[in-house]
Formats: C-alpha cells, structure tokens, sequence
DNA sequence: CAAATTAGTCAGAGACTCTGACCAATGTCA
DNA sequence: TGACATTGGTCAGAGTCTCTGACTAATTTG
C-alpha cells in the first residue's frame, strides 16, 4: 500500500459499523439468542416503545412492507414481538416489542456500551466526542427521519 | 423526542453509508449499470488492480468461499470480472476487473467524490478531517485486514 | 513421501426480498 | 353524501442470496 488512508469516507465509516455489528451478534448469539437473523434484527431495531407500523418499519429499515411483514411473523412466531390493534386506525396493528426482545435488547446494549468504550479508549475522549458530534451532523443531511 | 442526540454510535455510521450507498446505486443504475446487486458490489470492491483470489475475496466480504464464487460466477457472465489462472498456484485462479466493471468504478468514484464534497460542505472542512481522521484511526482497532 | 492445509467446486436447503394482485379502512372533495 | 384516491396490510409466486456438507486437486510440512 502506499500513503496513509486511501480509502474513501463510505469504507471508513463501514468498517466500524460492521465491527460492532458482529460483536452484537455475537454476543447475543451467546447468551441463547441465537435465533435473530440480520434481517430481522434491521427491522426490530426501529420498533419504537410503543409499537410501530408495519408500513413505518419498512420504510425505516427500507424494504418493502411484504418483507417486513414477513419478518415480522418470523419474530412473533420467536417471541420477540406482538401485534396489537392500532386503536386510532382499523386497519393498521401496531408491533410491539415483547419480553425476549426486552431481554436481548438489553444485552445488545451492553455490547454497544462496551465497544463504545473500548473505541473512546482508543481515540481519547476529545476525538470520540468529535467523531459523535461530526456523526450527529451529518445525520442531518443523511438521515431521511432525522 | 427528548434531548440532542440519542442515537448510538452504530446507528450513526450506518446512515451516513447507507445514504452514500443509496446514491452510488442510484447512479450507476441511470447510467445503464442496473445489472450489479449490492451483493455483488460488496464483493466487486474487495477485487484489487492486479487481480484476488476467491478466498480473500470471500474472507473480506464475509462471505463464503461458495457465496463468494456464485457472485463471481454471475459477475463474470455479466462482464464485470474475469477469472485468470494465478501463475504462483495451479489450485488457483485470479478474479480480474474487467472493463464494464472499470467503466462503472469510474462513475462509483465520481458519486463518492461528490457525496463527500457535500459532506464538507456541511460539516465545515474541519470537522470533516477531524471526522476522517477519527475514523481511520478506529480502523485500526476494528479493520481485521488493516 | 504421508498427512495436513489450502483453493475451489458441486449439490441441496433455507433465508431474504421483490413484483403483482388484492381487500379493507380512511381521507378528499365536489 | 358518495365516488375516488390513498393508505395499511396480506396472499401468492418467483428470483436472489447465503449457508452447510461433501469432495477434488494442488501445495506445504514434518
């Protein structure tokens, strides 16, 4: 290789991201829950506290509302989330996380909070908050639901 | 919402790739490149100027070697790719660029370029290198290939 | 040289995602 | 109010992606 970074902004963002991911997974895959798939794991992450739509979801997670409805009964099939009716809407339902979601959740959470820590370690405190802070900002022309 | 950012540090770098992914697809797909899947395009980008092997590329993918040598396979009847005996071992074979893949490299290189000059417009040059440079030194605790 | 490793393929199955066609409830507006 | 468009969601079918397991051939190691 030649000079210091050669590699473009979307790389350099991916990597990370992916690290992460895997020790999610990993993690998760550890303590039983094993039977969460990327794909469904994409999905569940944008159910809000208090329920979703299925047409939210997929557009959040950007797939189509077949796919996520079909992810979705994989899922309340698992355990890991419930339909409830919409009561503002007759024909909508709502998803909702239920109690292995919580559960898992909570361990993914721990996964971020650690990986979080370990990166802070290894920028220091001032170029991690930059890093947020720079993140933060794009978001606001990156982020459709910003 | 309550305060400023809540969001983790993985869902922050996703959005931005995702947007920038978003966009390179989108282009290369106008400009007559609407035959390359994403899961081709993870693997596309991992094949260096001289040539890589099945087996690096799938390593670096992450993918298997028989998921990475179906990808290869439509990619070469596409004429994306090319596959090359490797001179240093009769077991193996280089997958090559060929044209139609640096033809649609070229524009992929133009739409990063692009999408990164708006992220500097945005984020103010030095935010956008103190962004890089915190990036790519996380790289080095969480690139395995770094 | 025999044994272990490495590069890659073949076969089959499961997971993911999409398009198209629908139904039911809601919203719009003359 | 009542036709029409929109929105939330499902069903059916097909194509794509990815994996596990088993196997061949070339290379490396002791």
């Amino acid at each position: 290789m030649a000079a210091e970074s050669e590699l473009n902004t979307g790389v350099l963002l991916f990597l990370p991201y992916r690290a992460l991911e895997n020790r999610i997974f990993a993690t998760l895959a550890e303590a039983g829950y094993d039977d969460v798939t990327p794909a469904q794991a994409r999905v569940l992450q944008r159910v809000g506290p208090d329920g979703t739509r299925l047409t939210e979801l997929a557009e959040q997670a950007q797939v189509t509302k077949q796919t996520a409805g079909f992810l979705v009964d994989q899922m309340e099939k698992a355990g890991y989330v419930r339909r409830t009716p919409d009561p503002t809407d007759k024909r909508a339902r709502l998803v909702c996380l239920a109690e292995r979601a919580w559960a898992a959740k909570e361990i993914a959470d721990g996964v971020v909070a650690e990986v979080e820590q370990e990166w802070e370690a290894h920028l220091g405190k001032r170029r991690m908050k930059q890093l947020r802070e720079a993140l933060t900002a794009l978001r606001e022309i990156t982020d459709p639901w910003a």
